[in-house]
DNA sequence: CGAAAACTGGAAAGCGCTCTCCAAGCGTAC
DNA sequence: GTACGCTTGGAGAGCGCTTTCCAGTTTTCG
């Protein structure tokens, strides 16, 4: 608060309504409703009500005269009224699902700040904008799955699309069990019956082994993310599998935490442990970048003294330099599918659950 | 598409129905309501809204019975039935206003995965999570104004935050006259009667300015942001107006869209305009990195022989090497800060409207 | 030309909740 | 024993909308 230097009052005087909003001796803090316009039309509210949402058989003569009153009244229907009857709120939830740690956690400052949210925000827009349909934010921790579902299950949304950060997160069970329309972005630590999208993580990390292999690396190396999030282990998996098929028996590695921070330190301590080091694979751009840091002032040369390769392909790999070789990973394609799986699933509730999961690809640039 | 590699339908059974949702004779599909629960306790459904809100004046026992009633049943009360009447939502909406794009703009994509977004977010939920009220996002473009005003004025969102894009977007004006609660994060491009929080950025400008000049810089350049947005002209201003007083007549200067390719290709006409270049502000980071980039492939030494300040102290600043001498800008904290703005002028929609403005601070590290 | 089919528009019953009355119950004082 | 104030719980009227049902008005065709 040391920062704020001053807090102005202005009082500016009120403008009037807007102009378009035609009072008919009410109060003018009311809005118009249904009964209103039908008031103005001549006509029932049913019939106003048939003529805003389009529905069959209206005399076209009505018709007119029934858009005309609602242009004069300002008219705009109450999505809440609308959405009490209709069970149907065109508004999907973002779940964030954090449930290990707490309200105040930094953690979170760190996830919003990372580069995967907005990506997976931006993919969800591109599709659900289109479609009108909302976007509702929701935190929950541990202590919110109970409401959390409830709301969900009582019209608060129609459906969510599941940010699940912690390993064994029993949030994805739960929504299933309510049958809450549902799309996980990664695929849940156990199996659930729900739709999901994710990468094929494994292949991925092999992608990276094998450009490590083919530039010749002896000794490799690898920072990966927290141990306990499928995405990791499945990145481990992968690698280890791809760098034992090119005969290396035993690859060190360091957890991280996908910051760049923890990137710069674990990249020391593999150092320390394997100072010969020539190929190393971080589990995400971030790292890989406070990796680069770290080898640039040891004063390895990348990629001819050490070769690095991240994942992601977030925009963090364009501004390394030299330039991250990096398994791409479709975030907003992803995203944009799950908002479509999880539209349809809305449409009908009865579908089969789906998943789909994309593969990844390499992306060569300097730094291997 | 081509990355997608197959689409698996998984049919799971669905499990039971959540054990804790006790049904009394109805069919499964619906939900407890209030009604139910008094059934159950045997009281009437006014005693029950007074038990599940916490108002005054109940039997203690009654209190006991109607809660274990909640209990037994599952009840979780329907929060749109409730705002119906109430008239709040509990939800307030962040909305971006980009009244000069379409839909399908890759501009946003770039917006979301730009630091910014995330950091607001994060800022905005830090406040608003404990006070138990929700997010929602909404997009709109310049046709949609009307329409976001309307559900807005009928309780679609208690209040608004407006991230507002465009220069002299029409939408702070029509919130002010709808009389909706909303703060504005960044200054109104015109005076509007609406509270706002924003950074002094012609004194962070001056900052840089002085900061460059102390280094003894005497060639000095700056990259900008888009000439129609205020931040962008205030810092422009700042800058000018700072660099004259240290007796530098005038300054090139090129603009740049906030990202780091725009930096990039800002620099590289800078650097041609004025190839002895020996100091140059850039109005955030991202395009400091990119500035950064082209100057090391130009063979220039930074700082030695060309300086570099930055602004925003974005995780990029620490990212880059040389690490980025730049001006915080606490968003965090002032999204933080609308976020309370909002939420009293919700409390108390007669408050008067008032404006935080923070001030920057230079951060010194290494490229200046 | 009359009856069945097709179409139109209105009345009214809710959706699930809150909250203002109002009546009943109870204690105290005269 | 009656009058008065106070507490407590219930009945019921909406909030603004959709939608079913039904009556009235065509149209169609034997």
């Amino acid at each position: 608060m040391a920062d704020r230097i001053f807090r102005r009052s202005a009082g500016h005087e009120r403008k009037a309504l807007s102009t378009s909003c035609y009072n008919f001796g009410m109060q003018s803090q009311r809005l118009p409703t249904l009964e209103d316009v039908a008031r103005v039309a001549g006509v029932s509210r049913a019939t106003v009500s048939r003529v805003v949402n389009g529905i069959r058989n209206v005399d076209p003569q009505l018709h007119e005269l029934v858009w005309s009153a609602v242009e004069q009244t300002g008219y705009v229907p109450n999505r809440l009224a609308r959405s009490l009857v209709t069970r149907r709120t065109g508004t999907v939830a973002l779940v964030v699902s954090d449930s290990e740690t707490h309200d105040d956690d930094p953690f979170m400052s760190r996830f919003f700040a990372d580069p995967y949210f907005g990506r997976v925000v931006g993919g969800l827009m591109s599709v659900l904008r289109p479609a009108g349909v909302q976007l509702a934010l929701q935190m929950v921790g541990a202590d919110g799955h109970k409401r959390l579902v409830g709301d969900l299950r009582n019209g608060q949304a129609d459906g969510a699309v599941v940010l699940s950060l912690p390993a064994r997160d029993p949030l994805p069970g739960l929504l299933a069990d309510a049958r809450i329309p549902a799309v996980l972005i990664g695929r849940p630590a156990d199996p659930v019956p729900i739709s999901y999208v994710d990468l094929a993580n494994e292949t991925g990390a092999a992608l990276a082994a094998d450009r490590l292999a083919a530039r010749g690396c002896q000794r490799l190396g690898m920072i990966s993310g927290p141990a306990d999030v499928p995405a990791s282990q499945d990145r481990i998996t992968g690698f280890r599998r791809a760098t034992a098929r090119h005969g290396h028996a035993w690859v060190p590695l360091v957890n991280g935490n996908f910051t760049r921070e923890s990137g710069e330190q674990a990249m020391r301590l593999l150092l320390a442990e394997q100072p010969r080091l020539d190929g190393v694979f971080v589990a995400n751009d971030l790292m890989a970048l406070g990796a680069l840091l770290v080898l640039r002032d040891a004063g390895k040369r990348v990629p001819e003294d050490v070769a690095v390769v991240g994942f992601d392909d977030s925009s963090a790999a364009l501004a390394a330099r030299p330039a991250l070789t990096t398994v791409r990973h479709p975030l907003e394609d992803m995203a944009a599918e799950a908002a479509k799986l999880l539209l349809a699933r809305i449409d009908d509730p009865a579908a089969r659950i789906s998943s789909v999961i994309y593969e990844p690809t390499l992306i060569a640039r300097q730094s291997a």
